[in-house]
DNA sequence: TAGATTGTTAATCGATTAACAATC
DNA sequence: TAGATTGTTAATCGATTAACAATC
């Protein structure tokens, strides 16, 4: 509309550089894991395109929101035709930073830490754990799934020699803050958080939850 | 403002009854546990009142939101004073439907199965793992936890004779739809699916998903 | 009383949906 | 060409925040 009625003035530019460069929301980003994870799994029925409908139907999501996520990152699709399953894939993997495989490491060895380091699902979908940390000594030395359980003390120092930059936090609530102080002061800038507590973090570190007793909470309410 | 115009029709006690019974949003039901949880770790801190200020900052929600959630249900807070964590405690809790011990089935025996049987935190915060299946033979009689595991074609059976309305999957992603299938057609209302796949159920039967890949793979877009 | 904090209304903000021209 | 479906804009919807009277 503007530049219908005006030249394009100084302002112009900086806006369409602000327009070029602008965050997408949080809530959209955290939405293309679940259109990968549908996209592998119609691939892996053989299938090679899709639509906004049928994907939408697949995530639980409207077509129109479907289509207004990915036309975020760019024209990914054709009209009259929908989606390449491969092509589309490819690109959310390219955005996620997927296309490669993270080293992850966890914290406490305890059953959630157990059971997490075992987890296959997440090497199938491009995480490996290659560290391992307990403050135990019990749990010193003892292996969770392929990696020997260090000291906690050794943590700083074997994450900066590593290039892990996402770990997964399974002790106790009342440790999980120092633990994720300490985390802050390496390279990691990814936690996921086992322990139902908040975390307070710098900037530019990320926090993610699980606590599926949360979860079974919030359904006890339509029971 | 309609009320100060006219005199009270039919459709303003229609309107009031409606307010009264008034849907809560799914959001803020959500928000519940995480209100509750807070609350109990100031508790055992020995804390006595708290105000939406500083709930607020331990569960990182502003103050506003905190008072406007717990106002739906009533007047919890004494003006200047703030909230008696333990009265809220409660309140929340029935609510929630949590101010009991819930019995829970598992679905799937494998890592995932095995590691949430075990999870103390669901003893912790009101839920008990009392079934177990799998459909694999060389599982069947072995334990999960406490639980022995049983054969998942007597799942329908066992769950009906039981009080067991909250159940989790945590079966490969293929077979998930068909035990939600079958778990639609008992007693169970809630399913805290592990599978990474969506469900498709009935009305009336609420899911909630656990992925853990998914949220890592929301943050490695930021890194 | 003065200070603090609730409960609630109004204003703002942001996310979702509807609609449709473009085009495969 | 006719039918299908995208990408995008405008309209709607709902959630969050700000503000403040009530009151402890």
């Amino acid at each position: 509309m503007v530049d219908l009625l005006y030249p394009k003035t100084p302002l112009y530019y900086l806006t369409e550089v602000f327009m070029t460069t602008k965050k997408i929301p949080d809530i959209i980003i955290g939405r293309l894991p679940l259109y990968l994870r549908a996209l592998e799994r119609m691939a892996s029925n053989g299938e090679i395109v899709t639509s906004s409908k049928e994907l939408g139907e697949g995530v639980g999501i409207s077509a129109a929101q479907i289509r207004k996520d990915i036309s975020q990152f760019g024209e990914f699709g054709k009209q009259g035709t929908g989606y390449n399953i491969k092509f589309l894939s490819e690109k959310l993997r390219e955005i996620l930073n997927i296309d490669r495989v993270w080293d992850v490491a966890i914290i406490g060895a305890g059953d959630i830490g157990h059971g997490v380091a075992r987890y296959q699902g997440f090497l199938e979908r491009g995480f490996r754990v290659t560290l391992a940390f307990d403050n135990d000594a019990k749990k010193i030395g003892t292996k969770v799934g392929e990696v020997e359980v260090q000291n906690i003390e050794k943590m700083a120092d074997a994450l900066n020699a590593s290039d892990v930059k996402i770990a997964m936090i399974a002790v106790p609530a009342e440790y999980a803050q120092d633990v994720a102080d300490k985390l802050a002061k390496t390279q990691v800038k990814a936690i996921l958080n086992y322990a139902p507590i908040r975390l307070t973090v710098p900037e530019g570190v990320h926090v993610q939850y699980i606590d599926p007793a949360t979860h079974l909470q919030w359904m006890t309410y339509y029971l």
